[in-house]
DNA sequence: CGACCATGTGTAAGCGCGTACAGTACGCCC
DNA sequence: GGGCGTACTGTACGCGCTTACACATGGTCG
């Protein structure tokens, strides 16, 4: 059990307490902790005994403000809930553990998305964190390109950049997968497309290859059938409502998030269409909720997890100096269930 | 557009360029920051507009050790992902960012439960944040106590404690609701349990609570229809599963959490028992994706959401001298939909 | 008209830590 | 035995910021 501290009453003991316990300067106490193998054995015995009898803890801000790198990672996210940013945030969260390596988080739902006050936000603080990995909200990249002019280990996720190291999905195959097995494999003629908001690069990239890919088929990519929300299940159902409400015939749909999908599902139930007997519905991420919802849900796998993963490693390799990868692009590929009209697929665990 | 720095090349500006450049003194420019009015209106204006040509942001890291507040709220969670502390976390953040604080979030998932390691995680340590929301995954408590001991706010969520501000579910209403509406209004007489980890505070509760409950219902809590293992999915598929090779007959479930439930719903229709025809089941959490599930999980609704809000309201307080409530509980309810043998709820929304 | 206060601003002292630099003590060599 | 290198350790400065205190104005009151 440690003691009552020794120096300022209120606060934690500092280098100065465990140097006056140990009898050496502050100067030794902090290269025991910093630099082992410089400092006599008796001596670092002596230190790291002080240490552990005070419960000393180094003040990060001290030690960040005298130059020493402060062992964290800070990640910066649209949001913080909902399972895609969710499982991207473990990803990271593994991978910077196993590197010894903290994790700081912010989400810059409050910000206006115009403003320069991302610099601001603690994981983009040099104070806080030896660099940054960045999921941006919106299309403005004002404050990015700040970091980026102040030179900090950055790297951005699911957006390009020309200076910064670059982590996305390819979601070409996928979606190239999802649109031919509609039309290809189940006949489908009219394939409508929910998609995310119209700023949302992502969401972009994937309706346009919904696009792309229907001509390839030499379908109709119909524009009358494309909806426009936010990310999130209650927008999915509003937009199957008013896909169903605006009378244009469709056999089949594409969302560009399985919230979205899941959203619709709710919206066409409730609007009296059967999915998948009147309309098929892939999805796109395979969320942990894909598998379970009725029916289980087809869906352009896009492993958020892994995403992140590869984001922190090459963070990680940009602050230790190692070049980190300019463009690193993360295969999707189609998982099958029931929701696109293929057979009753059970239990896939 | 910003100006190239003035100071160190390398670095952001710092104080003294902008006071340079307002031809002011760093005090000056401090106060314009931290207590403008006491600064004559024509050399605030000027300072920034210099603050705003340069970009600059205050080091954070300094301020802290120069004794001001950080203006940042931490959050320590024993994992990052997950429904249910994705949701306390955007509770938090949400009422956070109101308050115009940041936040600062880490898990301890990494950490030895023994080990004394939580105080230098930066959402405990001083100098990161003004105070810290705690929710911990086990019993082991000595690096609680060292918070309490050096005094500064700190809220536990989800576990009690002698000294500090709790804020917690009270599981009593829901179960009780949960363990009646089985035994009750549906005749069940073997009511299982799936428990989570033997040392999570928040199972034991459930756990003791469903015995409580059934007992006063006039029918047997029996031992051998417990189970434990981890809050996952996977696990609950696993307890399902053991539950029926066990051989043991039950005709109702009640899981921890909707996690588990979601887990035993797959194990049992791996199983070829169903739901609700052969065994009703009840879960605890109502997350968002209980109503997505098939069939349609019935729940004991725990808004994790509100908890992390009303905590967050506790931390400021606590941060700003107002004194915090000793020990909020927040109620919990029975959301009826078909896993508990009710009608065919279909949309809910 | 001088004492006194309010207002604005500058000066300088740390906050806790890392580390260049300057010792000090010892062992080795020629 | 003196010169020099090696292994440690201490002294002292600075990181960027806040803030107590000192100082300079100008105005007000007796």
């Amino acid at each position: 059990m440690p003691v009552l501290q020794s120096g300022s009453p209120a606060g934690s003991p500092t280098v100065a307490d465990v140097a006056r316990l140990a009898g050496v300067s502050t100067a030794t106490v902090s290269r025991v902790l910093n630099l082992p193998h410089r400092v006599a054995p008796a001596t670092r015995t002596r230190v790291i005994a002080a240490v552990q009898r005070l419960g000393y803890v180094p003040n990060s801000a001290a030690r960040r403000l005298a130059g020493a790198p402060t062992g964290t990672l800070g990640l910066v996210l649209p949001e913080l809930s909902g399972p895609y940013f969710s499982e991207l945030l473990s990803g990271v969260e593994q991978v910077s553990r196993a590197a010894g390596l903290h994790l700081l988080v912010s989400s810059t739902e409050a910000l206006d998305p115009e403003s320069d006050l991302l610099p601001s936000l603690p994981p983009a603080d040099p104070a806080f964190v030896d660099g940054t990995i960045i999921l941006p909200h919106s299309l403005a990249s004002s404050h990015i390109d700040r970091l980026v002019r102040q030179g900090r280990p950055t790297v951005l996720v699911e957006r390009t950049h020309p200076l910064l190291p670059t982590v996305s999905f390819d979601p070409a195959l996928g979606v190239r997968e999802a649109i031919r097995h509609l039309v290809l494999d189940h006949g489908a003629r009219h394939v409508a497309c929910l998609a995310g908001p119209t700023d949302a690069e992502a969401s972009i990239r994937r309706e346009r290859l919904w696009a792309q890919e229907l001509v390839a088929c030499g379908v109709e990519a119909a524009g009358r059938l494309v909806m426009h929300g936010h990310w999130s299940e209650e927008e999915g159902r509003e937009m199957a409502l008013a896909l169903v409400a605006s009378g244009h015939p469709f056999d089949a749909v594409f969302a560009v998030s399985d919230e979205v999908a899941i959203g619709a599902l709710h919206g066409f139930e409730q609007a009296g269409v059967r999915v998948p007997e009147d309309v098929l519905l892939i999805g796109f991420d395979d969320s942990p909720t894909a598998a379970w919802t009725r029916p289980p849900l087809t869906t352009v796998a896009a492993p958020a997890r892994e995403l992140g993963r590869v984001a922190a490693a090459q963070l990680i390799a940009a602050i230790e100096g190692r070049a980190a990868t300019r463009e690193v692009l993360l295969p999707t590929t189609l998982v099958r269930r029931a929701s696109c009209g293929c057979g009753a697929s059970s239990a896939d665990s």
